[in-house]
DNA sequence: TCGAGTGATAGTATTACCTCA
DNA sequence: CCTGAGGTAATACTATCACTC
């Protein structure tokens, strides 16, 4: 493409491209309809060279959203009963070092447990495996010693709560998770799944919605840079219309000397011509004759 | 029957703490 | 006492499975 050349003579760059957003969140399109809630505390920090609209989906407050109404997540049917004698367990203080976790991690909120289920039942404390075998319709097994998953589905109660509290905090730390699941008659490894779930699908959504927009953007953008393309040559075309002719021959053809600053070579290189070029040293080839128009 | 939605699991990365030589 | 290495735990993310509607 022509472009370097269209500089050079004219002053005029073209460019195409997308500056990346990463840790600049205030400098998003104002367009974009959606944004991402980044949480207090970041989650994983994407790769460096990746572009990051910082979107944000929902509300963001300071305090947690306390839970103040009972939802009965049994009214599904899906969900046992479970008995809330793990509240004084999930009232502990947390030890100095989960402590230090939490405020210090970036990571810090909804623990997963997801090494599988071993791991799992080692971190969980006797109780709150108890709870979770109890307090999902199904385990794992069912009477039959058959593995077959069945599916709990939330209700919307349940639903509408976890999407309030996900609105206000988009991560859980264990206290927190501990009070929903009490909350929705839960285990915490449901929040916690829910809340994983709802941070992938809400980035698969916005990464959807990111790539539309750049989509968008590119279009417009070269439709831009075709536009300008265009009123560029058009330019041009003005400016070398009004150029005498002899400013329309090869630069090599012209000599001017660097003293006087007049243009010598084929034209009439003495006379008191209008078109002397101060300051354009690019019509000065100092290899051909630096003085000969003197 | 198929596809979308979604709960659940497995694997992996990161970070911080703890222990020990 | 200090320090670095290795182990462990907590938590996040991604991919995928599997079930329900």
């Amino acid at each position: 493409m022509g472009l370097d050349d269209d500089a050079c003579n004219t002053g005029l760059v073209l460019g195409l491209g997308f500056s990346s957003t990463l840790e600049t969140p205030t400098k998003k399109p104002s367009c974009l309809k959606f944004e991402q809630q980044q949480p207090p505390t970041t989650a994983a920090a994407p790769p460096p060279s990746s572009f990051e609209p910082l979107l944000t989906l929902g509300l963001c407050g300071d305090q947690f959203y306390q839970v103040t109404q009972k939802v009965d997540g049994n009214k599904g049917g899906y969900l046992n009963h479970h008995h809330h004698d793990q509240e004084k367990e999930q009232e502990q203080e947390p030890t100095a070092g989960d402590l230090y976790r939490r405020q210090a991690s970036p990571h810090s909120a909804v623990s997963s447990f997801s090494s599988g289920r071993v791991k799992r039942e080692r971190e969980l404390s006797s109780e709150e495996v108890e709870v979770e075998k109890n307090s999902s319709r199904v385990s794992d097994e069912d009477e039959d010693g058959v593995n077959a998953r069945k599916k709990l589905r939330l209700t919307k109660e349940q639903s509408a709560f976890l999407e309030e509290s996900f609105k206000q905090h988009s991560t859980l730390n264990p206290k927190q998770k501990q009070a929903l699941a009490k909350q929705l008659n839960l285990t915490p490894r449901q929040v916690e799944v829910w809340f994983q779930n709802r941070r992938a699908r809400t980035k698969l959504k916005q990464t959807e919605v990111d790539c539309e927009f750049l989509k968008k953007c590119c279009e417009t953008l070269t439709d831009e840079n075709r536009r300008l393309q265009k009123e560029l040559q058009e330019l041009k075309a003005l400016k070398m219309a009004a150029q005498p002719f002899y400013m329309q021959m090869p630069a090599a053809t012209l000599t001017m000397c660097p003293s006087c600053e007049r243009i010598g070579g084929v034209a009439d290189g003495n006379s008191k011509t209008p078109f002397s070029m101060a300051s354009k040293p690019h019509f000065y080839n100092p290899f051909s004759n630096p003085s000969a128009a003197c």
